[in-house]
DNA sequence: TTGTACGCGTTATCAA
DNA sequence: TTGATAACGCGTACAA
């Protein structure tokens, strides 16, 4: 039983070149110390003989790697894939890649993916929190090691990470106080797990809107899921039986909102003369849906850009650094769905 | 300057109890030949002294990673990320990782990418092939080595490797054909590049069975385009506006097909009465809009799984196995986009 | 400008 | 059931 091709290590190209494996080794990696020739040499003898660096048995020798690790609660959602594609951008250019895993927003899941990133050793990490996780001790290790971690959007104030996030807070006043310049008075709220910043950070938002502008903040108004398509559907079926239905809905994502446009426009409840909706994240499906969903956008490929650079310049600075939250503005994209006044901004055109 | 906290390595659980650092090793992977007292010792010991095993060490001595790499052109797009979502879901079952790259259609990325990921000696290969290319040589290094490598989707059969597909002639031939049995009688048709097995195979398809039902083959229906929503909108403001204009399309994808849908309404042509559309792909748009869109349905999310299957099973049988390709069946979903004529079969349910 | 010798953390081999 | 030793491929302090 022959092996297959032994691979070719600066082994095989000092012995065939009569020079060191130092030598090799430094001509690889354009040190100063190696002449120009013999770099050349070295270089093209490595070419014509297919010699891969084996970076494994570099990163061992380095204690590094060049790899971040990431971990998502799902990666097939608009906005996270944006998220990942920003780390991965910033990533590559900096030369690093990128390996990925996602929790389905299962705690044991994200304990197991954080050790599996740890065991290989990954340069950093960037997490957005599973829905169900309340205890942070699966990123101690990263923490006591100096391993650079960003958390971004999903994030905890328990544990002490670079940060970056959007204000929801902002963002769901507001979407909220938008609704009630359209001249809506009962709103409703579809809302998440608050024990999520990012839905705590919205709702509150939502009730402070409420607040200011004096109207009554009614607990039976608010509905809180998992945002699903299929819950949106439900939640605005809720909402339309009720004795004094809502005449707005602010929810915290865009998925919920569209069923909820969907399950209005089948009751014959017409949007948004009846019910104004507002979404949140800028989904594709927010703009082909009709009427057009008034929603907030994310900087979502942005934010991954951020959160790499992070890591990577963390990284630089290993000693001790206050850690940083950076917050990104969000926009409020005005659609049909919330539009009944005449708007003296310009909405965006979409089609 | 002090260095940060030194890991803990098996040599420090050996020097504790006393062992070598052989025996810890073979008890914290469950090596038969260490005993019970011993194995639960050392689990003990690394436990509490937070050791966690270095797979790079391990992987270097081994010459085994327990990284799965994968190179898709773009992993923001619903069907991509659904189905590295399914690759992510084998992996992780059995214990390995994914490390993703994205090639943005590029060649030269994608080459770039191949390189890094041979020289992370990932353990096996996914591809789906970017836009651009033409030549496989980047991919040698893995089959020359003997790397189980599988091609997802797009496709070449000038390399010799697994591949997990579906079968884009019959779709492209089942939805013309579909359009044909509503009464359609001049078919247009968005493509993409044609060196690229997906669309050639949904473009024959379309030929054929405009061909079997005796309709002519207008090359001035035909658009070829890389199908972005702004290519859609183009290419339906392009056919409706020819002196003969089409009474039905068949896009390659969902994008196009949306905003050819909407181009189509703000110009006052009813769909599908005027023009009946069929796009590629069932992204979540293609339900949103209206109306609904005919599409074909992938199974992204079992494919990945499938593709990541056929990796590790190869990573097994290292003999040389005639390289496999498995089709995958696609299903016509039925929206109003199309329905011009009351349809025997039962649509899907969609909301 | 180049080479020698060692070590990174783990595991395979062989011996006890 | 356990241990001593070498080896995986590379990078680097030190020497030349």
């Amino acid at each position: 039983m022959k092996k297959a091709n032994k691979e070719v290590t600066i082994y095989d190209i000092a012995q065939k070149l009569d020079v060191s494996p130092t030598t090799v080794s430094r001509a690889l990696n354009n040190h100063y110390s190696i002449s120009k020739e013999t770099t050349q040499a070295v270089k093209k003898l490595a070419h014509s003989l297919g010699y891969r660096p084996n970076s494994v048995a570099s990163s061992l020798r380095t204690n590094k790697t060049n790899t971040i690790g990431v971990i998502m609660p799902l990666i097939n959602r608009p906005f996270i894939a944006s998220l990942i594609s920003g780390i991965e951008d910033s990533a590559n250019q900096e030369g690093y890649n990128v390996i990925i895993s996602q929790t389905h927003d299962s705690y044991e899941k994200e304990i197991a993916n954080a050790q599996t990133l740890y065991s290989s050793r990954v340069a950093g990490l960037i997490v957005s929190l599973a829905m169900e996780t309340k205890h942070y001790d699966h990123f101690y290790p990263f923490l006591q090691n100096h391993i650079p971690m960003v958390s971004i959007d999903r994030i905890s104030t328990e544990i002490e990470t670079d940060r970056v996030i959007i204000d929801n807070y902002a963002a769901g006043f507001k979407a909220t106080e938008h609704l009630i310049q359209m001249g809506c008075k009962r709103i409703a709220h579809f809302g998440g797990a608050q024990y999520r910043n990012i839905y705590q950070g919205r709702q509150h938002g939502y009730i402070d809107a409420l607040k200011k502008y004096d109207l009554p903040i009614d607990e039976t108004l608010i509905v809180h899921s998992k945002l699903s398509l299929e819950e949106g559907w439900k939640g605005a079926e809720y909402l339309l039986n009720l004795p004094a239905p809502p005449d707005g809905i602010f929810s915290a994502n865009d998925s919920a909102a569209v069923s909820a446009i969907q399950y209005a426009k089948q009751k014959g409840v017409c949007i948004p003369r009846d019910l104004a909706i507002v979404g949140f994240n800028d989904d594709p499906i927010s703009s082909i849906i009709e009427p057009g969903l008034t929603t907030v956008s994310h900087p979502a490929f942005d934010m991954g850009k951020i959160a790499a650079q992070q890591v990577l310049k963390n990284k630089l600075t290993q000693d001790i650094v206050q850690s940083q939250t950076i917050v990104l503005k969000t926009e409020l994209i005005l659609r049909a769905s919330s539009s009944r006044k005449v708007l003296r901004e310009t909405a965006r055109k979409e089609w």
